[in-house]
RNA sequence: GGAGAGGUGUCCGAGUGGCCGAAGGAGCACGCCUGGAAAGUGUGUGUACGUCACAAGCGUACCGAGGGUUCGAAUCCCUCCCUCUCCGCCA
């Protein structure tokens, strides 16, 4: 959630920072609601003051004797018109809150504009696409080819955008996960945490997934009386979600958390992109990083965040390029994101392997994730960030398309070898 | 699943209808003491919102969440959520 008070004080400017994404504010019906909500407040406290005064009074009336029937039919009345009121109030603030919950976050300046997709900003390159002399698979015709992937038996568990994996295909996959966890808990001081894979509409709220974006969840059917249940999209959700509603320390800042967990996206509204192969299924495994830091820092966390998820690919030896999404392009909770787009062979392009964001305190506001600011002791909001590091599916979809060779063979990297049992190839 | 106990401020913990935003303690901040520190000691220390100059002051709300009773609720009633103990079951 914004900043209300860029409602209250700075509507004009908040609304052309917002029209940068393509959004048009409704500042009139804002301005009504909130001007209607000040006076209505400032009316139901008054009531509120008077209602608790005479009430006070009739307390003291009571213990030395006197009759308090008088003032007793006094604060009925009062009782009365407030209710009336407090029911309007509600209303108002309900509808204003739903929409600011509505509102997305705010481009950082250093954002290119942009309406979409096709105009972000390249920053940098790495690595060169290998130039290969025989015609490059891709993942889908060397799994099938090597038996171990395999979609058309998911499907028949699940349905489609499922895969299975075999043998040691299945075993590389495993071996990614263990390896990114690794290289960022021991190089890149990341806190390691196995976190549930199941969470209440509450900690959705709070990293901004709901109200707006249900349809994008598998929510779980529950017995009678008990409240919904979703899978996890991202581990963003149950990491970030680790300091809802509290106060930390500023000698603990940065919190730098890790984990890996299963991914689950219903992808409604993807139909017919991506329907190859296992770059967008229902279930995918990633290791998540979430960064807790104070708000001035948050934009150098966002620079070494997005290096720490390079640094995989590098080892990796996957070309890739590092995107900074223009303000069109923007997820709904985020400041300002890096792309990492890895290089697959069998499409010939660029695609997001990696997503880092900035959120500043788009999610803190609804979380109430807090630090203690030592130069005033108040509790402030911390900002939060974070980035796959990396989607473990499409890590290996990059690794079996860039370290294919003419057989059909896949080359492992080096650095993966100790966690495939020396394994140095796959078929 | 059965039986019981409980959820209060940064933390611990008192408080069963009327100046209770809430005793006491810890922590923290500032000061005294000290060569320095610890100990000791004094003072201060919740959050959000409104009014307003994001000052002071004043006001409102908040004692797990949501309803209700009442002139008045941390305190009484209802529903839900969560934690703990014992028993049962179980990967």
């Amino acid at each position: 959630m914004i900043d209300p008070n860029l409602i209250r004080q700075h509507l004009d400017e908040t609304a052309a920072q917002l029209a940068r994404r393509g959004l048009t504010l409704d500042c009139a019906r804002l301005q009504a609601l909130e001007s209607e909500r000040k006076s209505l407040q400032t009316e139901c406290e008054r009531l509120q003051h008077e209602r608790n005064q005479i009430s006070r009074k009739i307390g003291i009336a009571k213990a030395d004797g006197e009759d308090i029937e008088p003032i007793k039919t006094k604060v009925t009345g009062i009782s009365e018109r407030l209710q009336k009121l407090t029911g309007k109030l509600d209303g108002v603030q309900n509808e204003l809150t739903e929409m600011l919950l509505g509102i997305p976050n705010i481009p950082d300046t250093t954002v290119p504009d942009g309406a979409g997709e096709d105009e972000n900003l390249e920053i940098r390159r790495w690595g060169e696409p290998q130039k290969l002399d025989f015609q490059a698979k891709d993942h889908v015709a060397l799994g099938a080819s090597l038996g171990m992937l395999d979609f058309e038996l998911a499907a028949k568990l699940s349905g489609s955008r499922f895969a299975t994996m075999s043998g040691p295909l299945a075993r590389l996959h495993r071996a990614l996960i263990h390896f990114m966890l690794d290289v960022h808990t021991r190089e890149h001081g990341y806190k390691e945490w196995y976190v549930p894979y199941i969470v209440n509409a509450d900690s959705l709220l709070g990293t901004g997934q709901l109200p707006k974006f249900s349809e994008e969840l598998f929510a779980l059917q529950r017995a009678d009386n008990e409240r919904p249940a979703y899978l996890i999209p991202t581990a963003e959700v149950p990491l970030t979600n680790l300091l809802r509603d509290e106060i930390i320390n500023a000698e603990e800042l940065p919190r730098c958390y890790v984990a890996h967990t299963p991914c689950f996206r219903s992808e409604a509204g993807s139909y017919g992109k991506d329907t190859r192969g296992m770059i967008r299924q229902h279930q995918f495994e990633k290791v998540e990083m979430v960064q807790f830091v104070a708000p001035e820092k948050s934009s150098d966390a966002l620079e070494t965040l997005t290096g720490h998820a390079e640094t995989i690919l590098q080892k990796l030896k996957l070309p890739y390029r590092v995107m900074s999404l223009c303000a069109g392009d923007l997820g709904f909770s985020a400041c300002k994101t890096y792309d990492l787009e890895v290089w697959l062979p069998g499409q010939q392009a660029y695609r997001e392997i990696s997503s880092c964001s900035n959120f500043k305190s788009f999610q803190a506001r609804r979380l109430q994730a807090r630090w203690r600011n030592p130069e005033n002791r108040k509790p402030e909001l911390l900002h939060t960030l974070n980035g796959s590091g990396l989607a473990i599916g499409r890590t290996l979809v990059a690794i079996m398309e860039n370290h294919q060779d003419r057989h059909g063979t896949i080359h492992i990297p080096e650095v993966l070898q100790p966690y495939v049992g020396g394994m140095s190839k796959i078929g």
